[in-house]
DNA sequence: ATTATTTTTACAAACGTTTGCATAGGTTTC
DNA sequence: GAAACCTATGCAAACGTTTGTAAAAATAAT
């Protein structure tokens, strides 16, 4: 019966009409042979009595499990949450849960969590892959997502070794985009506070920058390009070194938003103004960067639409049946603000 | 056997060694009953083809699903992802999924979320309350949870009627300290941008505010109040208002760091200077905040700490199996920056 | 009244596990 | 050589569904 910690199941439904579990279990679901009395009557008491299809035994029928799988190396930046925002968006009225997993940009984690949601028979995979995925080169447990036929979707961060839909944002072309405005600006000793070496991310945005510089005939110089970890308290101490060199930069792109403030800041305390003196330009344009005095220019990234247009692909591949999935790339935006105002 | 999209089972695994699914079964978990060498044949082989446990069938099996859920109004705030970290670094060793899910304040939605985990067999439900739950007074999707014997913890906003753990952290604590702050640096036209009306966090707020004043015998004038719905953009036609006023405000308190960094930009641009003529205050301590110019001076709530503590919550009622939980408050912290300096 | 037809229901198997109980051999003990 | 005892394995049921097929009941047609 309806002992306490018990869910009422079908079976249950069943004992109190005296009619077997497939009866029940047909009216529930409004099969056509079912007598239209009995068929309400069950599904009047089954509503009385809080009834509720148990996900797992579902699942486990048709391995199916009404779940999706969401894998980020992090979700404490604003560009992870949105991306998982426009998922959510989308995906809401399909009425999927969705499981969400942080690698910390570990290849052991990523791994088994990829297992770990094949287990739970998730219905789809959206993978940031992590850095240390990235440069191992192991992407076994990725071949086995696409072996069992589960959708599996590149947001971010993609592999080309892995044939599967994908949704990019180009770096390198944003980075380009943010040091040629630097240069058209009238800047010429241009510095970058770049992310960490070998992160796919940072190489790409510090690539951009060098190949904008080559470009232009501005010559690189190496002095003027600092490491950070994204962290902004990571870029006080090289902001202070490169402002106080004989000849300070007129200008740091840095590679992401937080970075950039923290530039800013020290840029000011050290006597400066920005944007005459400094120009400063970052990337991500987080929700609070417009509001910095001066106002943050920045590389916008459109996280959000990178969910949204993920999930659209999902649903493509499963309305659809089409395995062959978009590589879709889009198009970075640089915002130009006060920071970098002639 | 192992064709392409069916994972390989236990009883694949039996036919191979001509044996019972009940043997492998046994030699995986290394039952005690099972040869020695039959148990390294089984386990080796099932290593080999990479079997894995159906989370589906054990779950059906024993009424778990490795499973948790997280309920929060929104994940588009610093606050809530960093409550989700929280949890996620203490829960992640334990191999645990965590199921997200987003209600934007909506009754609806967060009783479908409840129903559905319930359906899922959750371990655990972490929720943070939607405000039209809250309004609406209706707890029934929560007794359920209860009743169920499932562990349900609210993180940031709890509701009294439901006796389960909570943690939490004092907003009028918060507001209180801030505007008292305020007074002791001498600010007697203090302005407040609050949230929406009928939001328990912005009426909280607004409270602590209205209570210090009264407290310092400073007179409560409404025109120095304001609304905003959190976000930076709602807080800048206020702003002007406030500071167009004949006697405009010499110091302004806001609900959270987003209004507040919007209110400073609105003010220098209107050309008073922060924080000799206008001191600012905001709540949450953003980790963009300290960087801003001037640094934001804010309440600090630990959204860490209270996922982190739920987590621990969550695994004391698992450990012990002690159902009557804590109700922790945690103390909101004032952090005093650049915006407030005497 | 008998057969044919339709409507409604029940049975049983399956999804992949685990586990109490039974049983098949093998070994020891008397 | 029988009784008692291990050791290793198998059987079957259960978790909660769904669904193909069979069967029963009701209705229609002859």
């Amino acid at each position: 019966m309806n002992t306490p910690n018990h869910p009422v199941t079908i079976k249950d439904i069943a004992r109190k009409f005296k009619c077997s579990p497939s009866t029940v279990s047909r009216a529930l679901s409004n099969h056509a042979l079912i007598n239209e009395d009995t068929r309400r009557n069950i599904q009047e008491y089954a509503q009385k009595v809080g009834y509720q299809r148990n996900s797992l035994s579902l699942g486990l029928r048709n391995s199916k499990s009404g779940t999706l799988g969401i894998i980020v190396p992090t979700i404490s930046h604003f560009h992870e949450t949105a991306m998982i925002e426009g998922l959510q968006s989308v995906l809401q009225s399909r009425g999927y849960i969705m499981s969400i997993c942080v690698t910390n940009e570990s290849y052991l984690l990523e791994k088994e969590y990829v297992e770990k949601l094949l287990a739970n028979r998730v219905e789809g995979i959206f993978l940031s892959i992590s850095q240390e995925t990235y440069d191992s080169g192991h992407y076994e447990h990725l071949e086995n997502v696409l072996q069992r036929q589960i959708p599996l979707i590149f947001i971010d961060r993609e592999y080309d070794g892995v044939q599967t839909g994908s949704i990019t944002v180009d770096d390198y072309l944003g980075a380009y985009a943010a040091t040629e405005h630097l240069i058209l600006r009238g800047c010429r000793r241009i510095a970058h506070l770049r992310g960490p070496n070998g992160l796919t991310v940072s190489e790409r945005r510090f690539k951009g920058y060098k190949d904008c510089l080559e470009k232009y005939n501005i010559p690189y110089d190496e002095n003027l390009v600092a490491y950070t970890n994204f962290k902004a308290e990571s870029a006080v101490v090289p902001t202070r070194r490169l402002m106080s060199l004989p000849d300070p930069p007129d200008a740091i792109f840095g590679v992401n938003d937080y970075v950039s403030i923290a530039a800013m800041q020290v840029i000011i305390e050290m006597g400066f103004s920005i944007p005459t003196q400094v120009a400063v330009v970052g990337f991500d344009n987080a929700p609070f960067s417009a509001y910095f005095n001066p106002s943050l220019s920045s590389v916008n990234r459109s996280s959000k639409l990178i969910g949204e247009e993920a999930a659209r692909l999902f649903l493509t591949r499963l309305d659809s049946n089409i395995t062959q999935l978009d590589n879709i790339v889009l198009p970075p935006e640089l915002i130009i603000r006060g920071s970098t105002l002639r």
